[in-house]
DNA sequence: GCTATGCTGTGGTCCGACCACACGATCAGG
DNA sequence: CCTGATCGTGTGGTCGGACCACAGCATAGC
């Protein structure tokens, strides 16, 4: 057993048995080194492959926000395997998309499923990202940017944490796929149009609590646009 | 910036441009630390967070086994991502169960509807394990190693290798809990030859080519077995 | 020709030091 | 008494150097 593995396993056991909570801090790195027979250097390997899984965040300095503090962030460290993986060529960005669809209609039909429940704020935000969309002399980047943001929130609105995290990582992940591909579309401002129409058709088939037709909507939205981008669609 | 991000940022971009490739190596670490012109402990971080995230496998002594060895094993890092989180109890057991059925359905849908194709190798691995399954004499614990290999390799059948990864890692995740709720059955031997026989039906729906019946017989399978258990399901 | 022995380069670990930073206590001035 | 600047202290960030264990390979000896 190598020795940062000996504070990786002290740690998730300490989280595991509430010792450790979010917002609580890592002992120092010294103290744990002390603690745990070994050297800093060691600590800090381990401290750093935490802050990869996004389960603490390092900051210099004193106070309640320095030193190593728990959190719960999923997104940035299911993104970086992505990107990661996808750059050694062994993962397929089709493989990705068709993931994406799934994920994305799953949560569409969820969604409309538990409509009358207390999406209220929730799909106001979606809303208010809709109208963001609106406006004029958006950038493709701009306007791809919100779009990520809007296909995040609408698989939150299923209520599971897991799928929207990865949902979120699956499209920081694909925003610079889709980014390069705009330019084999034939009109951009026309496609906006278009993805804007679709995107407040998808809210209001939740919103009325027609899962199917939500599902359908949202797996026809994507497929429709990497079709037109000549994206390679699964 | 930090140092070792530099590394990161390195390996990835080599990564991408192909100077990096599967079964390839890094650098020597003291090498590294020249090129970049950082220390050499800055390059250890770096080079632990890539082994956590399943891109480098890490040896010591000579020969093309020993150094830093580019892999792609993107199971591991989503499991101990998984872990971690389950550890934080900012991740409900209930999304990881849903989410579970959900890829499961769906690559069992999938699966079947390309079974005229090319699983015949795969499907016999499949097969294979649920012989091993009727072993007599088998405990819950290996048992349950067996049930979790047989639907990683129903998931694969599907050839998505994104989701795959992912049902492999959220199989790892469960395995715990699973064994842990097995007390909760009544009869834990009726219920192995219930699930058995689930298994070999699921199996002869994609052989079939049958999707919405093999969906179905997977997610009836998988409830079944978490009611029974008494474990929360979605 | 075959075996044993070193040599070499790899990661694994440690030590000690110094830096930049940010908070909070302390002290000087009003 | 209040307000401000100042310094102390503890945090992570970085570095250089050193030694170890290990595995393969070249070499010397048989």
């Amino acid at each position: 057993m190598k020795n940062y593995e000996l504070v990786l396993h002290r740690v998730e056991a300490d989280l595991a048995a509430g010792r450790l909570r979010i917002g609580g801090r890592l002992p120092g790195e010294r103290t744990l080194a002390e603690q745990l027979g070994i050297s800093r250097p060691s600590v800090r390997e381990a401290v750093r492959v935490l802050e990869a899984m996004g389960v603490v965040r390092t900051a210099t300095g004193s106070g309640p926000e320095a030193g190593a503090v728990i959190v719960a962030e999923p997104v940035s460290p299911l993104t970086a395997v992505l990107r990661l993986h996808l750059a050694t060529n062994h993962l397929p960005m089709s493989d990705v998309v068709q993931t994406r669809i799934l994920l994305e209609s799953w949560s569409a039909r969820e969604a409309a499923g538990r409509a009358p429940g207390l999406d209220a704020a929730e799909l106001k935000v979606a809303d208010d990202l809709l109208d963001r969309m609106d406006a004029d002399g958006l950038s493709p980047e701009e306007f791809h940017l919100l779009d990520a943001e809007f296909h995040v929130a609408l698989s939150g609105l299923a209520g599971n944490v897991l799928i929207a995290a990865v949902m979120a990582s699956l499209r920081s992940a694909i925003h610079g796929y889709v980014l390069a591909a705009v330019p084999n579309l034939p009109d951009w401002e026309a496609m906006a149009v278009t993805l804007r129409g679709e995107h407040r058709a998808i809210v209001a088939a939740i919103r009325a609590g027609e899962p199917e037709s939500a599902a359908e909507l949202v797996t026809a939205h994507i497929r429709g646009f990497y079709q037109a981008a000549q994206l390679q669609t699964p």
